[in-house]
DNA sequence: TTGACAAGTAAGCAGTAGCTTACCTATTAT
DNA sequence: ATAATAGGTAAGCTACTGCTTACTTGTCAA
């Protein structure tokens, strides 16, 4: 299993646009690669990374490769950030206000 | 600046710890440093890419720093993981359903 | 059945991350 | 003035990342 990181899956922009598009919809390897730049094996890689984090999942049909967002991993990463919310929601705190003197 | 990026600077586990001591007051370093098994150095290797995110500020105070948690950048983490958060929320959207179907 | 295609793995490489020890600078205390 | 303290920077080392090209395996089409 592996069972990657997710902070560190998620900290290469390559691989957060992946995430992006499979938002949208489950794809296969080569339309999911389409946009980038980089060369096919390069994305397999990420892809590799996003599956032992938990956040990808494939299913194969015939020679294709569907890969398909499973997001529960993110969960993490959601609550731990929302534990900071509240210095930029509630500008009461003392670090709330030390941001909005300091722009 | 050197503007470093939010989500590599959060992805280490280091990195996230200080962070979340900082939640808490504004620390000196050697206050901050103290429940780490890792030399200073270290730690001030570590500010400065939480200094260069713009996760963190300095005060210097005599032959002190003091280090303060400026959370704005995290915002960006936050607004990225947020668009995610549906699919484990709205359990009607085909991820959603997928998830529920695959433990 | 021969070839084209989808996708993954392997090997190799440059660049960077994270750590260490050693050193430097500024401030406080004796 | 001397020494101790707070903290940063520099150099160097190992390990990992992200990429490439070359190769492998499985599937579909001619």
């Amino acid at each position: 299993m592996a069972h990657g990181d997710v902070f560190q899956a998620i900290s290469d922009p390559t691989r957060r646009r992946l995430v992006e598009r499979l938002s949208r919809s489950e794809l296969s390897v080569n339309a999911l690669a389409r946009p980038f730049r980089m060369s096919r094996p390069a994305i397999s890689q990420h892809l590799r990374v996003l599956r032992r984090a938990g956040l990808v999942r494939v299913r194969r049909a015939g020679r294709e490769r569907y890969y398909r967002l499973y997001v529960l991993p993110l969960r993490r990463v959601h609550d731990w950030v929302s534990h900071y919310e509240r210095f930029w929601k509630d500008k009461l705190t003392a670090l709330g206000k030390y941001l909005e003197e300091t722009p």
